[in-house]
DNA sequence: TATGAATGAGTATTCATTCAT
DNA sequence: GATGAATGAATACTCATTCAT
């Protein structure tokens, strides 16, 4: 009996996939410091310690490196988003249990929420389409999520008969706004305080 | 009386200013169409028919025309922005007017939208901070304006008594999202149809 | 009854041979369709179906496969043209038996006889000395062969008195030049249909 | 009056086509030692004392070079061959004022005829076929310039009625076959003092 | 002042060969 | 011995900016 491991991947094989991690990470890092364009491949190496070379045998292009980067933790996300989801009951209180998570996600997360808005906002992608289209595909994804919940909420008479398209924009878009400024300011102050404002103008508005 | 000059700019001057017009204008088409760091300084020489040394004799680095740009369309924005703020009377009213500019302005120009809301992720500029800082103070001189008439309408009672910086993040973060999804569509329809759900969302929110 | 020996190769050596001849044959398709330097390791493994670091268990370098490959096929025309020189009668019977079978020999091996010729002249090879010496040295033993029958059909007085080297030359220009030719043009058209013009051009010259 | 100068060329012009023409000389002068692939465009740049940058004003990638390189020194052979050929007489004379000229200027001009030779030979170019292609239909016009020679003067009766297109080829061969020879051995030896065996093995082949 | 031309400093990717198992 | 993976060293081409006129 050779081992009674249930791990599938032997030595070489996590090694591997740490130095993978390893490079994901590091390539946030420096993709958020220095955006896309200013980050040599040779200072990713750099950064992870790797010999250039090597990065090519873990990834086919510089592009591959920040698609699978936005790609994972978008994942990431979406994991949260339908966990906070399933453990809610349906309607208003899974909605705003989504918003919250979403909030607290993007607290622990802020280089990948700079990156997730920068490349949506395609400013560098409009030649090299396949990336900026691949990126709004998991956007998408993650709006189409949202919306059911909103399509839900609003088939049980808790939220506005209004189209569940729109009111998910406004409801992402409120989010982002506060995500955004929160992240821009690099304060110190918790984002989750901020939470009751954006509940209540979510549910609510502006006015008295 | 303006004056009895026949004009302030003799020939040299007029001809210049026309350029760096022409200048701007064709840099705002190539670098909504490639991206800042996919646009050559050559591609824009031949697009507004000049020669690439003389565009040095006009802008003295390719940061400082993207940075014009940016800022000098922003003062048309604010133009409006104020415009619209001085006609209507003060409060909510005010607001909403406003509201009413923005998206009417942005509907007039979709590239700069994309430009304004791109830089302002900052992605590529974070090592330049001095660009990303300079646009970021547009940014905030806007919301200032925007956050004084939110005061306002506070102080008369017709907006709830919130933060108003955190009311005014979120009113813009609304508009952003209508505005965003209505580029990113390409869509032929009205950005001016969903105003009244903008409205209605932004006054009273999701709860029915 | 071929030998009662166990075998001079046990199995392991056979499928070494076997390999070996395998890579050979395949790199000398890849080289004559993209060159020595557009042939990489890579390439050359996928298309034996081995693994690359196995190839250098049966070669050191590349070099030396391009080189073993130029030097066991001419070995073969070595045989041939040696083979067409004893069956033939001496002097001039067996020169032109001699070229007969040298074009028939190209005509079977056409991918070769460009690798030949363009490795003989040198162009890559100058810097890398060793290789284009050893091909040289090769053709040499080609030339020498041939000069000898010359020679000898000099002494039988069936061929002019002019030095044996220089009419070798004019030989074998003659036939390189017909068989390039044909090469070239990828025609489907024998290349032994020109043989008797080579011949009467060979032995009697351009003058009616 | 400006200036009676009958040059059209300014200063700033006599300079870049001075520079362009040690460009090109230098580039001989590697790709004979080198090779093609073994000539890196940082060498040529240190061989002509020019920023590598530089090198890309006068030509816009290496391929370029080569090919300007032998197209340009091809026209010199056709220049020379031209010249022959109109200033003797029709027919025979005429083919052998050719075959003179042709071997005089190859001696004059080593490291074109090999570039030249092997670029026909066509081993490095067979992926990149437009230059491959472009060389051969510079050797072809050569070609086809002699063949009309040799048919005026089958027409004459100078030379055997066989088909022109053949004997052209063969007359190619046998210079290249004296030419090859001579450069390959790098003897000081004149080379023109080959022609007479040449030309009689041209006319009359080598049967006695 | 305007401009044709020049150039310093990159930059992603490749590949023959070597190692660790 | 065989091999999957690693890597040192290259390399053609680019581009914002400057200079010489």
């Amino acid at each position: 009996m050779i081992s009674s491991n249930p791990s599938p991947l032997n030595r070489r094989e996590r090694e591997r996939a740490a130095r993978r991690g390893e490079l994901l990470a590091a390539a946030e890092a420096l993709f958020h410091e220095r955006g896309y364009q200013g980050t040599t491949m040779a200072a990713l190496a750099e950064a992870v310690e790797l010999p250039l070379a090597t990065i090519y045998t873990l990834f086919p292009a510089k592009e591959q490196i920040y698609f699978t980067l936005i790609e994972e933790r978008a994942a990431d996300l979406f994991a949260t988003v339908e966990a906070a989801s399933s453990e809610a009951e349906p309607g208003l209180a899974r909605l705003l249990a989504v918003v919250e998570r979403v909030v607290a996600f993007f607290e622990d997360h802020r280089a990948f929420f700079q990156l997730f808005i920068s490349t949506r906002s395609g400013f560098e992608w409009t030649v090299k389409d396949d990336l900026g289209e691949a990126v709004n595909r998991i956007y998408n994804r993650y709006l189409d999520l949202m919306e059911s919940i909103v399509t839900e909420a609003i088939a049980r008479g808790e939220v506005k008969p209004l189209p569940a398209g729109e009111i998910t924009h406004a409801i992402a878009g409120l989010m982002n706004a506060f995500i955004f400024q929160w992240v821009v300011e690099r304060t110190d102050r918790p984002l989750a305080d901020q939470l009751p404002v954006l509940t209540e103008l979510l549910l609510h508005g502006v006015a008295p």
